[in-house]
DNA sequence: GTTCTAGAAC
DNA sequence: GTTCTAGAAC
């Protein structure tokens, strides 16, 4: 509970904001916004205009010194920069309260693949501590939340997680399907990251920030990357992806 | 993270 | 000959 103080962290390189900026926009940022349920959390629809003054994506930069945890120095316009963006973006908002935001993973891995983000500007899962045990809870509940809200989810199983190595700057928590129908599912990095260890379980997380404060990760992640392609669902190994891919539809939900 | 593509694998 | 993988990208 420290940064959510400031939904916008992202510094544009608009730059300089003159000190002389209306800093008070006074906004209720009352009790805590833990439950979902308030009105505070609302379904994002995906028409304009309904946005209110609380919009987040409005990039007024309060002049607060460097609250954000992040220490790289990757430009704005990086590639790995762009949930930065996204998340901003009205139109990619699947949901959003007072202290996370959910996006559409933009190459979605699966029949449904969401990002759950924090507004606050959390690097990676290095930059972790007890301090945002609540707020990883928070995700968690949140990503549940949007399950339960997709039709037919009843019959589909998923898994909440993060990447050990993400290559995606600012901490997201992958929400997605275990179909993984989906042809942006190309290659076996992308088999990998989410059916090995590199795949992080929010609850393992939670718990392990619960433990010891901070998120370690075991060596060698790289390497499981390369692991041959291992069905999640009966542990079969295939050879290829398309071989991979042409399997797993047997498993598919009927 | 993706795209592109050389050359390995089949 | 075609499919598929894996590494560069200034």
């Amino acid at each position: 509970m420290v940064n959510e103080l400031y939904p916008y962290i992202v510094e544009f390189e608009e730059e300089a904001k003159s000190p002389g900026l209306e800093t008070h926009k006074k906004r209720k940022r009352s009790g805590n916004g833990d439950s979902i349920e308030r009105d505070a959390a609302q379904e994002v629809e995906p028409s304009p205009g309904l946005e209110t003054g609380s919009d987040p994506s409005q990039c007024s930069v309060p002049p607060n010194k460097g609250t954000d945890t992040s220490t790289k120095k990757e430009p704005l316009g990086h590639w790995s920069q762009g949930l930065k963006i996204s998340m901003q973006d009205p139109k990619m908002q699947v949901y959003k309260d007072e202290q996370v935001v959910v996006i559409k993973d933009k190459y979605p891995k699966a029949r449904h693949h969401w990002l759950v983000l924090p507004w606050a500007s959390i690097s990676s899962l290095k930059a972790v501590t007890r301090e945002h045990l609540e707020l990883l809870k928070h995700m968690h509940t949140v990503g549940k939340k949007v399950i339960a809200d997709v039709a037919g989810s009843s019959e589909l199983r998923f898994r909440l997680g993060y990447h050990a190595i993400p290559s995606m700057s600012h901490v997201h928590l992958h929400v997605i399907s275990q179909d993984f129908d989906s042809p942006c599912l190309k290659n076996k990095k992308h088999w990998n990251s989410f059916n090995t260890e590199y795949f992080l379980e929010s609850q393992a997380v939670i718990e392990m920030v619960q433990e010891a404060g901070r998120v370690t990760v075991r060596d060698g992640m790289p390497e499981l990357l390369k692991l041959p392609l291992r069905c999640h669902e009966c542990q079969q190994i295939l050879p290829s992806v398309p071989q991979l891919k042409e399997h797993l539809r047997k498993h598919w939900p009927k």
